[in-house]
DNA sequence: CATGTCAGACTGTGATCACAAAACATGACC
DNA sequence: GGTCATGTTTTGTGATCACAGTCTGACATG
C-alpha cells in the first residue's frame, strides 16, 4: 500500500503522539495489569507501521510503564507487594519534599484551583468512577508540584505514578468505599497557613494512604 | 532435549548492548555534554542498521541520558545550575534512603569490598583520572545500595547520576584537587558501628559534595 | 484424564529505502 | 566585513520486508 499524503501535517511525530497517548492511558489506569500490547497490534490500531509503535513501546518500558518480558513481549506490570511499598515509600519521600517547594510559591489562585480539584476528586468517588479518580487525584497533585519549580524531580515522581497506574486501577476497581479524600483538606488547610510541617505530613500520609488499602 | 550449540550467537539483541554500553559510558562522564549522537552515527561505529540505533537511542532520551532538541537531534545534556542543584537535591534525598535500608543487612564481608573499592576511588583521585573516580565512586555507592533490596529505588537513583554523567566529568576535569574520599570513610564508619542518623548523615553529605564544586 | 507433540499463527528484531526538514557551507551582494 | 540567499549534505521519521524465535491450541498418545 502507498502512502497516503496526509493532509494535516504532524506536528509533532507520529511515535510522540502514541507515546503520550498510552503514557496517559497507563498512569490513569485505564489498562489492567499484566495486559499485553504488540508492536503489530499497536501500528494497526493507530494505522501506523510499525517502527513509531516499536519506538513508544520502548520509550514507555524505559520509564518502567511496561515491562519487558526474556522474549521480548511488552505488557502493562504486575507488582509485586514489595514493589507496591517500595513505590509508596519513593511517593512518600519524593512528595512532601515537592509540596514542601511548592509551598512558598502557592498563591490564593493556586489553593482555590487544589479546592476545586479537589471537588472533582470528591464526585470521582462517589461515582465510585475509578479512572475518574485516578486521573483528578493526580491532576490535584501535580497542580500543586508544579509549583515547586522542580521538573527533575516532578518528572520522577510521575514516572511512579506510571508505574503504579495499572495497580491503582485494579485496587480502586476492587474497593467499594465512597470517602471523600480527607487527606486533600489537610494539604488544603497546611496551605492556607503556610505550615510547612503539616503540609508534609498531610502530603505524606496521602501518598501512604493507597498502600494501606492493599495490606488490608 | 538437544539443542544447538550457538557459540555466541546474540545472547541479548544488538539494541540493548548498545543501549548498555552507551549507558556506562555517558554515567561514567565519558562524553562531553552537549555532544551529540547521531542514529546514523552509531549505526555506522558498531556495523548495524539504524533500527537498533534509533532503539538505544529513544531509550536513554526516556531515561533522561540524552536530551533531544525540537528537530529531534539527540545530545548529551548540558545541565544548568538550577538543574544541577535539583538533582543533587534528588541524590540527598534518595541515597540516605537506600543507605539505610542497606545499614541492616551491611555485613562485614561487604563493608570489607566497600573499603577496598574505596582504595581504588583514592587512587583514582591521586591519579587525577577523573572517569575512573566517577566509576569507582559509583560503584561503592552502588555496591551499598544494592543491599537495601529495593530494585525501584536503585534504578530512580541510577538515573539521577545518568543524568549528571556528562556533567560530573566536565566538573572532576577543571577541578584539581587531590583530596581522598573523606566521607566514604564516614560512612563505612557509621556502617560498622550500626550508627543509622550517621549514616544518613554521611551518605547525604557525600551526594551534596559534588555540588559545592560547582557553586564555588 | 493427563501429557507430550507439532504445525501454524504471532511477534520482536534488524535491514533497507524514501522523504522532508534541518543544518551547513558557499558565494553573491550591498 | 557582514548579511542574506541558495544549493548540498546531514539527519530524523516512517514504511516495508525477511527472518527467527515464541506462543497457542488442536490432536494424538499413553
Amino acid at each position: 500500500m502507498h502512502s497516503v499524503p496526509k493532509p494535516t501535517e504532524s506536528q509533532s511525530p507520529a511515535h510522540d503522539v502514541l507515546y503520550r497517548n498510552l503514557r496517559t492511558q497507563i498512569m490513569h489506569g485505564e489498562l489492567a495489569p499484566g495486559e499485553s500490547l504488540t508492536v503489530r497490534g499497536l501500528a494497526a490500531k493507530w494505522n501506523l507501521s510499525m517502527t513509531p509503535a516499536r519506538e513508544a513501546l520502548r520509550r514507555l518500558s524505559a520509564e518502567g510503564a511496561l515491562t519487558i518480558s526474556a522474549s521480548g513481549r511488552v505488557s502493562t506490570p504486575t507488582l509485586s507487594n514489595d514493589r507496591i511499598e517500595e513505590l509508596a515509600a519513593l511517593r512518600a519521600l519524593l512528595e512532601p519534599e515537592l509540596a514542601s517547594r511548592a509551598l512558598p510559591r502557592a498563591h490564593m489562585a493556586l489553593i482555590d484551583r487544589l479546592q476545586m480539584i479537589n471537588s472533582s476528586v470528591a464526585e470521582a468517588v462517589v461515582k465510585q468512577d475509578a479512572v475518574a479518580y485516578i486521573r483528578t487525584n493526580l491532576e490535584f497533585h501535580r497542580t500543586l508540584y508544579l509549583r515547586a519549580q522542580a521538573p527533575a524531580m516532578l518528572a520522577m515522581i510521575e514516572t511512579v505514578w506510571l508505574q503504579m497506574g495499572p495497580t491503582m486501577r485494579a485496587l480502586y476497581g476492587r474497593l467499594r468505599r465512597a470517602e471523600p479524600p480527607a487527606n486533600h483538606r489537610l494539604i488544603i488547610a497546611a496551605l492556607r497557613a503556610g505550615d510547612e510541617p503539616g503540609l508534609r505530613l498531610a502530603v505524606r500520609a496521602d501518598a501512604t494512604q493507597g498502600l494501606r488499602m492493599l495490606v488490608s
